[in-house]
DNA sequence: CAGCTGGATGGGAGCGCTCCCAAACTTGAT
DNA sequence: ATCAAGTTTGGGAGCGCTCCCATCCAGCTG
């Protein structure tokens, strides 16, 4: 019987209908209204939010996905070994800017976390089955199929970080080789003479940023290229241990350093104390991040910031332009990094 | 027309119709495979499988929302400053564990950050319209309104931490006072005599729990309560360095301390250091969290362990016991905390 | 062998919404 | 006053699924 077209909705919620009903007006209208149609009189407007408000109407959410095909969901995807590696805050804080973004929109953050790289291809038949407006990507490697598999669907996605230097696919990073710069200027800038770097793993295009942006610090202020002052690490703590007590082995008149990341910072401080050189007497020391560890070692770790929630924001921004207008203008964002002086150097 | 009952779906993604055409069967039937009712044949259930796969059908989420009443979803709601305050990985461990118990099932997880109190209210509504199937709540304060609208709307929810000793709500805890025990027993192991306590902020129950434990350890161990031995913190770095030079007054003789945070155990060893005092050589230190800062102190902190993801599994196992069952036989939950022994004790 | 029982099956109805077309009403020019 | 052109409005159809009832078919019983 078509006649329970009336009631409320079957959990005691009211429905379009009622609202309609209560409003004097039809359904299509108070479509309109909810969906801030032009088409729509002052009146008609006005008593159809006033019918609204009385009521306490809430949207149907399923229904609404159910009929237009669209879901006002976006997801976030996270490799699970990253949200258990990450730089602390990092996860949360680009949770938090996104999150930011969305708060004004009508849209809901799922967050998924995938486990193994197979679950990570099955995502993207669940994004197209489950019906997400778009994706988000965290920590996107190499050979990870996620990325072209959401081109291809067609799905709106932009991700965080860049895979390579002319990275086609829409992104958010921010700026690695500026920041690195301004880490060494700033080591130069204090009468440091012979800076090395530890770097984190060179395939990994942020981290070749890193050591680019070293470089070029380096060249700009005259100096030639030492490849004994580098030294290659993997981001973890060790290896900055390792590297420090190699760099000081080959170049003992070393006295500044730059780290490629504040944990490898953390394992080099470790090795110039064991080697009895004072931290920033005889070594200064400058790390990446701008992590809860470089604000706590002894001393205080200088170190370069990045703008973990502003790129969530702007991962957000740049994904509702793609799905609601198409194409983003900005399909590829890099923002800047800032140094932070602290004790260290 | 009701022709339009056999083509696919409007995105070009088959649908259960298809699937039932191809398997030669009726509608009813796939969904009762699709949902795993017992009333179907072997044969058929077969049938009906071999034509999912290659159709590679995936059910529509939203349609089943709105003929089922019911989201699959679960909402994740965190107060904002807690998502920027929270001892570093905290945040991320708990959704690591929420995801992992979600992983099996088809629940999504939807995270809300919520900024203003304003906000968190009106959530509740936004819960029953939009249909979320339960509730996780994060760090909820004493006067948070939440748990207890959720309560009135009958939606199942389930709590990380508690507001009192006899928290009504369901919730997940650590045991806070067996942890701060397990500091003091191993602090007066190693043969201590005078331990003092930086405590937090104490109409926050965990700290309250945690001064509780330290106190129960020393009388166990015959000491009698001796006030000048505590200090009330706040849980800050700042709290933890002003409180040790205090009780390092008050009581010079102290040659132990446990801080109720990680945070407070590196100012307080900032005081000790500008006090000359060695640690652990003349005050032995621990610290509760076992966060990445208890790691990278010098030496690295022994601190007290909360099974952080743990809870998160746990919650979300409570959570989906109340959806499914109606009510949780495990209502509330007090996870172990474990000692983690370094170089600070 | 008719009559019954119980499990398997098909498909109508309906979930609450958006889309869109046709109807109703305006407005302004003739 | 008349008509064309535009604006506002109502409501049918349908989104893809689950629920549930009527039907069908075996297997038994007497």
């Amino acid at each position: 019987m078509a006649v329970g077209r009336r009631g409320l909705g079957r959990d005691g919620r009211p429905t379009l209908e009622q609202v309609a009903a209560r409003a004097g007006v039809g359904r299509g209208t108070v479509s309109r209204v909810i969906n801030g149609s032009p088409r729509v009189s002052d009146r008609t407007r006005a008593a159809v939010e006033a019918a609204i408000a009385d009521l306490g109407y809430v949207p149907h959410r399923a229904a609404r996905a159910l009929a237009a095909n669209r879901t006002d969901a976006i997801a976030l995807v996270v490799p699970e070994p990253e949200a258990r590696l990450f730089a602390e805050p990092y996860f949360s804080a680009i949770i938090r800017g996104v999150s930011a973004e969305l708060a004004d929109t009508d849209y809901q953050l799922l967050l998924t976390l995938s486990r193994t790289p197979k679950e990570r291809q099955r995502f993207a038949q669940y994004a197209a089955g489950n019906r997400v407006d778009g994706v988000l990507l965290v920590s996107v490697h190499g050979e990870d199929p996620l990325p072209e598999l959401l081109g291809q669907l067609g799905i709106p996605a932009v991700m965080n970080g860049r895979r390579s230097a002319d990275e086609p696919f829409p992104h958010v990073d921010c700026d690695n080789v500026a920041g690195a710069q301004l880490a060494v200027e700033h080591l130069l800038g204090r009468g440091r003479r012979v800076v090395a770097t530890i770097t984190g793993p060179l395939d990994m295009y942020a981290a070749w940023c890193r050591l680019a942006g070293y470089r070029e610090a380096l060249e700009a202020a005259g100096h030639e290229d030492d490849d004994s002052l580098v030294w290659r690490g993997d981001f973890t703590e060790e290896s900055g241990y390792h590297g420090m007590r190699e760099l000081l082995e080959r170049r003992p008149d070393i006295d500044a350093v730059f780290c490629a990341s504040d944990l490898m910072a953390a394992g080099a401080r470790r090795a110039l104390r064991e080697a009895g050189r004072t931290v920033p007497g005889d070594v200064a020391l400058v790390g990446f991040d701008d992590s809860a560890i470089a604000r706590h070692m002894d001393p205080p770790l200088t170190s370069v910031r990045q703008p973990i929630e502003g790129m969530g924001r702007a991962m957000a921004r740049a994904l509702l332009a793609e799905i609601d207008e198409g194409m983003p203008i900005h399909r590829h964002q890099v923002l800047p990094t800032e140094l932070v002086r602290r004790g260290s150097s």
